[in-house]
DNA sequence: CATTATTGTCTAAAAAAAAGACATTATATC
DNA sequence: GATATAATGTCTTTTTTTTAGACAATAATG
């Protein structure tokens, strides 16, 4: 399958995910930079297959960059305003994969849709950061991760989406658990708070904040975790509940 | 225009509007019946024309049912699964216009597109109930409110597209002070209490539900309403913000 | 003018959140 | 092996918030 045949994707529509981890403190996104002259990044994206849901298509290019597909995602917002679209960066893009183009036997014209306006929902995913390899795809030169504050230049309104599915997290963290899926499976107290200082970005006092998060009931005391440091070990925990099963006030 | 004429939108996206008003301790749904033999009826909807942001084909949209413009809406979820589409239904919908079509000249095949897969972006909005004078448009036979209790049989997945819009908003209910669009422009106190209640769907002590909607500075005290009860009369209040300015905590 | 049905507002009790205090413990140092 | 250090686990106290209870105010009615 060609990866530009306009007739085997829903036209006009296009999935943009904001593949988010947590490392040090960062929340961070994974963002290829794509092969074009100007330093432009772009959010990890695709088209829906005309025989594929809207999730499907958001979990294939979700594994497509990051290799796993146990994933946790969720669409937050659908990004449809008349400027989005940026026909000369995409222009640009075209150009420098001309070539390639040309050896397919794809013409001007049949690579000129994806230079119209496009509508795109906006998907976030949370993974555990460390068992991601990120992938290049043909048409990046890159692929890392990037703290969310310091973020490389971004094309279109990506860097808009971004900070919308930062809201939508900021949100969802008091409504569903789905912070966990940020962190390895067994982690500790400190770690849980590390992740909920960084998201919400304010501080919590320790002994409350473990009272609280102990008083859910949704975690699962394990072995102590034996650092090496000259001080009282602390106790790893696992979440009780699986991705599927995180979704515990709204849907 | 023909309102049939593919060129003009985005194909396979459709807009679904989830038109909320309250009345009488109901929360209810503005759905139009259908013109075609079976008891349907379906959620207000339309297409995205090429040069119209999405949210100005849902108020596009919205107007043409509920004759008003300055409507509170907002998108709260994308309808995208392979499952969702239904052919079947959308023939019998051609079939009922085919005289129609034959004198606009129109042929089976410019408007096969309806029948294809669509993606739905679902709107809710917050109307005055009282402010609406239901529109029929050519396709309907009836424009009505119904209880959200007491759906009438939805077409698609249109009743999952309600419930879903009424998950959200309970969810921003106590985020956004969203509320208040269902009320007219003034109201007592015992109307805001009905209506979180009614949406909630729990009590609140009238007691503790005064105080804790005083304490929140967002209404302005007006004169009595005098009803002709023999009772001590309530004071009637309006909210201070508009509805443009009703986005507190999210966005 | 007493009665009735609500409404507005105050105070008391209960619960929850925030702050403070301190014992525990894994290692390093002596 | 005793002591010091730095972080952890947990308990108590204080403060704030929420819930519950109580009662005066008032607009008709008869």
């Amino acid at each position: 399958m060609n990866i530009l045949n306009k007739e085997d994707y829903i036209e006009q529509v296009s999935i943009d995910c904001v593949i988010l981890g947590f490392h040090d403190r960062q929340l961070r996104v994974l963002l290829p930079k794509i092969k074009i002259l100007k330093n432009i990044w772009t959010l990890p994206g695709g088209f829906i297959l005309q025989n594929e849901s809207l999730d499907d298509a958001a979990l294939r290019i979700l594994a497509e960059r990051t290799g796993i597909r146990d994933i946790y995602l969720e669409q937050f917002r659908v990004f449809g305003s008349l400027e989005r679209s940026s026909p000369g960066l995409m222009q640009d893009v075209l150009d420098f994969h001309w070539d390639k183009f040309l050896e397919s036997g794809l013409t001007a014209e049949d690579v000129a849709w994806v230079q119209r306006r496009f509508i795109s929902i906006g998907y976030y995913a949370l993974v555990d950061i460390h068992k991601v390899v990120p992938v290049c795809s043909e048409l990046d030169e890159s692929c890392e991760w990037y703290d969310i504050k310091e973020l490389p230049p971004l094309a279109f309104d990506h860097a808009e989406i971004v900070m919308k599915a930062l809201g939508y997290l900021r949100l969802m963290l008091n409504h569903k658990l789905i912070g966990f899926n940020l962190l390895p499976e067994t982690f500790t107290m400190k770690e849980v708070q590390d992740l909920y200082e960084t998201v919400l970005d304010k501080p919590f006092r320790r002994n409350n904040f473990q009272k609280m998060i102990l008083d859910l009931d949704i975690l699962e005391r394990l072995e102590k975790k034996f650092t090496g440091a000259a001080n009282k070990a602390p106790y790893l925990y696992r979440f009780k509940n699986n991705i599927g099963e995180a979704d515990l006030h709204l849907e």
